[in-house]
DNA sequence: CCTTGAACCTGCGGGC
DNA sequence: TGCCCGCAGGTTCAAG
């Protein structure tokens, strides 16, 4: 489910419903995601207090008592939950807490893409999930002199290289097409070509970015956000999953082909 | 180093 | 109805 406007959701609301609560009891029914749940996880949280959820990329920093933290990742389908009741037992519900704030959180994701690991605190700069990691997109580092520098060593279509979580995080497929139609370049642009607006790329990352985050992201397939409800931004694309649809500026046809094995949406009248 | 394609896994929709 | 194929918001690895 989640570029960073998803994951930035799913935060914002875990921050309101269970941030300061005590993890009460544990249940870890599979441990073989992507990356294999950390042995000892259930006991190892259990009775701890989360004190603070960050967001670094596309993954989510659950801090807890003690030093340690849980870093989750959602994949492509996952997704948490957050409810009152205590949650029915789901095929691919992976692992359920049960907080002393009387919510119930639960980790659900069908393709397995997503992971949960449990590491300290004073690794978060050396773990290997998250050194190789490019600027936030949202953060002054992110800059059009850094991103022009970037671009301009690449020969890749410029839309793959701006999925490169280790020039920049948080972009993905869909977001990657809707900020390259905002900027008016066709995502089959060697990056080097486009190097020259990298201004008005950082510009049109950041406002669909903020723009996504404002709608509680997009909801396509089976995301929901941890309150239950959609997110809305998936009604403002402008040209994701539009192929063979009027673009909305022009009235010429948006066109689909693939770049690097990814659906990639463009209309070539408004994009060059 | 850079680039692409395949792999990981499950579910769903379309075509036959 | 049932089967097979392709495709899906991500990341990582191998090979060229």
């Amino acid at each position: 489910m989640p570029e960073l406007p998803e994951v930035e959701t799913v935060r914002t609301e875990l921050e309101k419903t269970i941030q300061g609560a005590k993890i009460v009891n544990v249940h870890l029914w599979r441990t073989d995601l992507r990356v294999p749940v950390t042995a000892g996880f259930a006991q190892k949280v259990a009775g701890k207090r989360i004190t603070k959820i960050e967001r670094r990329a596309k993954y989510l920093l659950l801090y807890i008592s003690g030093g340690d933290v849980i870093i989750i990742h959602l994949g492509m389908s996952g997704r948490i939950t957050v409810s009152k009741v205590k949650p029915a037992r789901q095929t691919h519900g992976h692992m359920d807490m049960a907080l002393d704030n009387n919510h119930f959180i639960t980790f659900y994701d069908p393709r397995r893409f997503g992971l949960m690991v449990l590491i300290k605190e004073t690794e978060l700069a050396t773990h290997p999930l998250l050194t190789h990691l490019g600027p936030e997109p949202l953060e002054k580092e992110f800059s059009a002199a850094y991103l022009k520098k970037a671009l301009s060593s690449r020969s890749a279509p410029v839309k793959t290289v701006i999925m490169d979580q280790s020039l920049v995080v948080g972009v993905g497929n869909i977001y990657a097409s809707e900020a390259l139609f905002l900027a008016g370049i066709d995502p089959r642009t060697p990056a080097f070509k486009a190097a020259s607006r990298a201004p008005r790329l950082v510009k049109a990352i950041r406002q669909t970015l903020l723009a996504a985050i404002r709608s509680g992201g997009s909801t396509l397939r089976d995301y929901v956000r941890s309150s239950g409800d959609t997110g809305y931004f998936q009604h403002e694309f402008k040209v994701y999953g539009r192929k063979n649809k009027q673009c909305f500026q022009c009235d010429s046809i948006i066109e689909h082909s693939m770049l690097a094995g990814r659906a990639t949406y463009y209309c070539t009248h408004c994009q060059q």
